[in-house]
RNA sequence: GUGGCUAUGGCUCAAUGGUAGAGCACCUGGUUGUGGCCCAGGAGGUUGUGGGUUCGAGCCCCACUAGCCACCCCA
């Protein structure tokens, strides 16, 4: 038993995991490639009012999720648990309203949520982000949930599912959700304990409940799209035509509910199989009052966040390989001080020829050299002893077929970048 | 925050309440300078932690901790 434990929630990603990552990122960075989307880094830590602020002070994120601490001059911190909010910051502190609009921007990263961790819940966990600042066109909207779209495809995804919704705006959703409050509480008897504290809390939530008794509530419950104002009705329908001319599938799922106070019109979820029952790979809409909120002039915005970590469970469960690493495909191996110490010569100028090789330190029996390369997967063993020392020469052993080739040093390079 | 299940070498798992084992992985040897396969050997454990029952606990009981899964909620 080792002294020190991973702390709860938190992942060490090993070696067999890793080709998904490079895969996944290798796949995103194409992505945001061909949209035209730039990339932007904010910092892991943020006042913790930046969070209370933007998320909503009710939110469950900011009310029981947040990792927050004190600094050393006292400042409130927070690990954050989220990007958008950072990254509107960022936009508001450093002018980038001045650039092109809209601004679209992307950006990966990990962020801190205190949950029970569960299958595809992690405390800490990586976000594949996405903005578009500036523009209130519904075609930005599908755009952004194309490019999610997109990604999924070309990680060779199937199965996905689209939802969307709209969730109004500040003239529409309070007198929606008081026609909701008034619905229920018309059969408050019937309702179960948890949805009688959503009643109170978070109207909204009913909607999403799991409870058998609210089911059949559910179903003539007074619906978001039938309240929605003008501008936010219009706005939807745009929406749903512009994903029509793209001929992406999607369903209307009024139950959509994000659990952040800065959504307003489109919300969206993105749904795979295999993930049991965290399903959402991607989760996102729009937020048209969030910058102002955060002391900006007043502008629009929509993006999405993406759990990385997610698609690695789903492209396992797909059964989806991605690409072997790259590793060395030559050994260097040596017999003695002195061919070791060319060895050590020799392996950094096939580096600087762009070869792959790996030296086989430690002293250990050229037998247990021979094995490591093996255990490599490497394809040639260069050989060195006193013998090719004087002869200013290589001893190299195709590992495949167990043939040997003496090769004078200087060529050496040269005979290895013909046969990799 | 709530519930269910679980906890034995690095990993996967054995062990009627009576001396903790196997496979894989690791190291060494079987070759004076030759890998894979095979053979032999070695190292690696205060059985998650702390109590209790018992002549005796890996095994039974309690608590704690951690992990997994689910709820809440979310990516």
């Amino acid at each position: 038993m080792t002294k020190y434990k991973r702390i709860t929630g938190m992942r060490d990603v090993l070696f067999d995991d890793q080709p998904y990552w490079r895969f996944i990122l290798n796949q995103i960075q194409k992505t945001v490639d061909l949209f035209g989307y730039r990339r932007i880094d904010t910092p892991v830590l943020e006042q913790a009012g930046l969070f209370i602020r933007g998320v909503g002070e009710g939110t469950d994120i900011v009310e029981k999720e947040m990792y927050l601490f004190d600094d050393r001059d006292g400042d409130q911190l927070a690990l954050r648990p989220e990007f958008t909010a950072g990254i509107m910051r960022a936009y508001v502190e450093n002018g980038l309203h001045t650039l092109p609009t809209p601004l679209r921007v992307w950006t990966t990263g990990p962020l801190f949520r205190h949950e029970r961790p569960q299958a595809g819940r992690y405390r800490q966990h990586t976000q594949f982000d996405i903005e578009v600042i500036g523009e209130q066109d519904p075609a930005v909207d599908v755009e952004v949930i194309n490019l999610a779209w997109h990604l999924f495809t070309n990680l060779g995804f199937f199965g996905l599912r689209l939802y969307i919704n709209s969730t109004g705006c500040p003239n529409c959703k309070p007198a929606y959700i008081q026609k909701l409050v008034e619905y229920f509480s018309a059969h408050k008897d019937t309702l179960p304990p948890d949805d009688q504290m959503r009643l109170q809390k978070n109207p909204l939530r009913i909607l999403d409940s799991k409870e058998a008794a609210t089911q059949p509530l559910l179903a003539n419950a007074p619906r978001i799209t039938d309240h929605l104002c003008d501008e936010c009705d219009n706005h939807f329908s745009r929406l749903k035509t512009y994903l029509q001319a793209l001929e992406r599938p999607f369903t209307v799922d009024y139950k959509i509910v994000r659990g952040l106070d800065y959504y307003t019109k489109t919300v969206f979820e993105i749904k795979a199989d295999g993930l049991g029952s965290q399903d959402t790979i991607c989760g996102g809409g729009r937020y048209d009052g969030l910058i102002q909120e955060l002391g900006g002039r007043p502008t629009p915005g929509i993006g999405f966040g993406s759990g990385i970590e997610r698609y690695v469970i789903a492209l396992k469960h797909l059964g989806i390989e991605p690409p072997a690493e790259p590793l060395p495909r030559v050994t260097v191996s040596y017999l003695g001080e002195a061919a070791k110490k060319v060895a050590i010569k020799l392996a950094e100028t096939l580096h600087g020829a762009g070869i792959g090789a790996q030296f086989t330190p430690g002293d250990r029996s050229f037998k247990a050299q021979l094995k490591a390369a093996n255990r490599l997967g490497a394809s040639f063993a260069i050989i060195l002893g006193d013998d090719e020392i004087q002869a200013g020469q290589a001893t190299v052993r195709n590992l495949n077929d167990s043939s040997q080739t003496a090769v004078n040093l200087a060529d050496l390079p040269d005979w290895l970048a013909e046969r990799l």
